[in-house]
DNA sequence: TGGCCTAACGCAAACGTTTTCGTGTTTATA
DNA sequence: TATAAACACGAAAACGTTTGCGTTAGGCCA
């Protein structure tokens, strides 16, 4: 089992300087064409490679951007992380990937972890115990060292840093000024908790839509899911919330779930209390993700471009750790990803 | 915007030396309780964290393991990545992500990358390109530098080294005798071409299946999917071939596909076609991911325990990093995780 | 007072690079 | 022939740690 070669180990056999197999290998003019060629075929052979923790050291820059989730087995999160490693990959740099698990405490020792100097910024979107607890310290203790952070999705209105957002707002209202004109009297939400902001701002822009119209919400329509649980596990309790809510508002025509999941569970719901989609019910979810293009029938949802979102991070993060050099920029962006209503067959 | 506090700025500000405060903070005997005290006190207030790139050059270890697999967007190895970072964790190991897409090139490429330093050993499944190219140079380098690789799903059998499979074999050939035991008289198989190597495993155990009960494999029964294309895209074409299957074998009573989207697509056309599942058709897919949970109607399918693969494997990649030193411990070993056929609505 | 022990600390090497600045040798020029 | 320039290379520092060992000073004992 041989060791990885290094540059002393060239220098010994060749009988040379490390300093002189170093500019060999960058083709420096210091150096004879002899030298040249003989330090380059022996490293070819050898297969050498820079040791990249040693020019991290050096040049005090790792390459490597972390990003920080809380929970990997998402279309959306992966969509994103796809994203991100493709910029990141094209413009040289490495993917690193630390998983919250929407808890605190993991995204803080996860962030601890990565910032002691394994990463050069960060691409990441809040834990929802996060949200909850509402303390940033982490945040900005580690901005405040000099590590750049980009937030997506999930992110905090008062952090000065770049974001990536989805319009959650306008995306929703388009999806229930869609039920809207498409007849739909009685328009249900399925949302979360309000500390969730995307939840929160998707429930915004559903209110909106009503008044724009002249309907006037009702509260008994709205049905707010603890999103703390594990719908894995608990995937009857949520749809016995939904077929609670479809028997008592049997006038329900329409629905707007805030995700895929509640979308594709209130269908099943309604097919289960016989009800045709999209003829008596119509409903659109939000997040583009497989659920919705392979449910029956497939579900009219409003697209985040996951993808897209990583991409514009990524770039956002590279643009700041290489600009910083020359000048001191010092202010930010928030880039607005707008949505797109994908219609399929759970509309008319 | 301050840069991250060293031992050697300590040691100035307090005016010892930098070995003294590294000592101090790892309360060496060697150094007076005064000292000590002032040391971690200023530690304290400046949030010192040693740098992990400095450490990992001077241990030449980097405690950081990585993933290599061919695609994030994917329940499957979503849940290994997820089973990884938790065991990683715990055991104190950092996990960066590269993807290869399902490309050779990017496969090479990002091994080369994280191999020269970034990571202490490899969890990784191979593309289906590599596996088509059946060029494997890059593993045995990587190997032959002392880097220890786990290979998980799809493995090279010829290769040496720890290895996490799922039992293809059996799980198909269970899946389809529970479609025998159910009454199905004609079995359809939808799968890949043979060079994917689960594919062709999943295969044989349907036909072993069928021989078993003195079943007659039937070609027409038998549909090779083109796996290269991204279906995400060329969703209509896999419909058509299916569809052309159901419509030549009009007799299929039974279908047994090799994936998820295979047997959620299988009973769309299904219904399409104006069948009943389970009572025309009853569908047993594999991978237990969201497609089989939330379709309609739910889908009996084999689950891979893609979490628990994930613990294993890195399992393994710790034990064999952390034995490496005491014992040279050249024996591989090989973990068959057993699949677990999950009944849903799709079988009778 | 001389010698020795011990407490408390600093030096320097090492990990693997890159790069600046010498230094010695050869060649060309006056 | 003396001197300058060109050439080819080596030494050393730096990035931030840890650690074995050397060093200093004081105290103790005989």
């Amino acid at each position: 089992m041989k060791r990885k070669v290094t540059l002393k180990q060239i220098a010994r056999e060749l009988d040379v300087s490390i300093s002189t197999v170093s500019k060999a290998l960058r083709n420096s003019p210091e150096i004879s064409d002899d030298t040249i060629q003989k330090v380059q075929a022996f490293a070819k052979l050898y297969n050498y490679r820079p040791n990249n923790i040693a020019l991290s050291l050096k040049n005090r820059k790792t390459n490597t951007i972390g990003i920080l989730i809380p929970e990997i087995v998402h279309h959306f999160f992966s969509k994103v992380i796809r994203g991100v490693e493709l910029v990141a990959n094209k413009r040289g740099y490495n993917v690193i990937i630390g998983l919250s698990n929407e808890s605190f405490a993991k995204e803080v020792i996860n962030m601890e972890m990565l910032a002691n100097g394994s990463i050069d910024g960060f691409i990441l979107s809040i834990s929802k115990e996060t949200q909850q607890l509402q303390d940033y310290h982490h945040f900005n203790e580690t901005m405040s060292q000099g590590m750049p952070i980009v937030m997506f999705d999930r992110v905090v209105p008062d952090i000065k840093c770049d974001k990536v957002i989805v319009d959650d707002f306008n995306g929703a209202k388009h999806a229930v000024e869609k039920l809207i004109e498409n007849k739909c009297k009685s328009i249900a939400l399925i949302t979360t908790k309000d500390y969730v902001s995307v939840g929160k701002l998707r429930t915004q822009g559903y209110l909106d839509a009503l008044e724009e119209s002249k309907i006037t919400p009702q509260a008994e329509l709205i049905l707010k899911i603890d999103d703390n649980l594990d719908y894995e596990v608990h995937l009857e309790k949520l749809e016995a919330e939904i077929e609670q809510l479809f028997k008592s508002n049997k006038k329900i025509d329409g629905v707007f779930a805030v995700n895929e999941l509640y979308a594709v569970s209130a269908m099943k719901v309604a097919r289960k209390l016989g009800l045709n989609i999209p003829n008596d019910i119509q409903v659109i979810g939000f997040t583009d993700g497989v659920l919705s293009k392979h449910a029956t029938p497939s579900l009219t949802t409003v697209s985040q471009h996951a993808q897209q979102m990583g991409e514009k991070a990524a770039d956002l993060l590279i643009d700041k750790l290489e600009s910083e050099n020359e000048d001191e920029d010092e202010s930010y962006h928030t880039v607005v990803i707008p949505t797109e209503l994908i219609e399929r067959k759970s509309t008319k």
